[in-house]
DNA sequence: TTAATCATGTAACACGTTACATGATTGC
DNA sequence: GCAATCATGTAACGTGTTACATGATTAA
């Protein structure tokens, strides 16, 4: 959040889209989550905000990012001590199910296996649109080195899930072989 | 904590090892955690304990899965409704990093880019170890049918550094582009 | 004698999710 | 008339992490 309201001010609406649309790939958040942090953000100082009178909408509170924020926002993204072990850390309760897939029937297992697969494929073909939406979103930040990063973070997804349908592919087959 | 109890009784330093020896790629777990949800899962009725007395160690706890407990892990297993979003999501702070690494140096976005890839390096290599591990574990539980599947979560494993590899290698030459 | 392994927990806090609550305006 | 978009929250609950507390035995 910092480092979207680093970008410019918002409301709080308008964070949870920017999750909802174009985060969502690597951190999602709870419309009541985003509420609820950026009230304890005031609270440390980090962002302030401002209510803002609308006759046509609803009215709307602005959050503003301060110069403590900014600081916040700077030594975060710096210090990556013990982190990149924490980066490669993989918690997923799909790998589970299939670590103990023994305990179900066989065709569930590939039943479950087949829907991963038709996911993968979905969300490749949904990086299609991933180039216009930086360039959109990068006119309007207006600093070429983050989009830059963007582009490499759309990258990672790309590879993930031409990765993971590659690995579901394999699994397939070699269940496969043995449940005609 | 039921998948493993339902191999054979354990008690809660036995289940702590196995989310640190061998679950730990897909799933993390505290001790304190362990120990926490073995005494919830007694009051649902889904393990029951017994005291061991020993004389040269101290004395442990053992957990032993009920019927209720089985029935639970089944219904878990089997019920993978809109669970395969949840298996696609990915949640890493690092991507996080990485996507607002412009407020960064460009050598300090680098250098943490060179830091994931040494540890991409270091968890494929540890791949290497694993078909031993699924050997020795698959003695004891002694079913054909569970090491199968525990062998396709490991190639997810070594896929996924694979691919972090190639990810990382492309990302470092997209910015040492720039940044000589 | 010092580190590792065996063994079990409590308390507090941080973070994430679900359910609920409200209500105006705009486009079909 | 109905759905979508705009707009903001509270309360309760569930899960994950950190800090703390204790103490025996065995191998280097």
């Amino acid at each position: 959040m910092l480092g979207l309201l680093n970008y410019g001010s918002m409301t709080g609406y308008e964070l949870d889209k920017a999750f909802k649309e174009s985060l969502s790939f690597f951190w999602q958040a709870q419309t009541s989550q985003i509420y609820r942090e950026l009230a304890a953000m005031e609270r440390k100082g980090w962002v302030n905000s401002e209510q803002v009178i609308q006759n046509e909408k609803p009215n709307k509170r602005v959050y503003t990012i301060t110069g403590s924020g900014k600081e916040e926002l700077k030594s975060w993204l710096c210090t990556s001590e013990a982190d990149i072990d924490d980066a490669m850390r993989v918690r997923s309760a799909f790998l589970m199910r299939v670590f103990f897939a023994g305990e179900m029937e066989n065709g569930e297992a590939l039943s479950m296996l087949r829907k991963y697969r038709e996911a993968c494929v979905g969300q490749s073909e949904a990086f299609g649109a991933v180039p216009e939406s930086i360039a959109q979103y990068g006119a309007l930040v207006d600093n070429e080195d983050q989009i830059k990063y963007w582009k490499v973070v759309a990258l990672f997804g790309e590879i993930s899930y031409r990765a993971g349908l590659e690995w579901v592919n394999r699994a397939i087959a070699l269940l496969e072989g043995e449940c005609k």
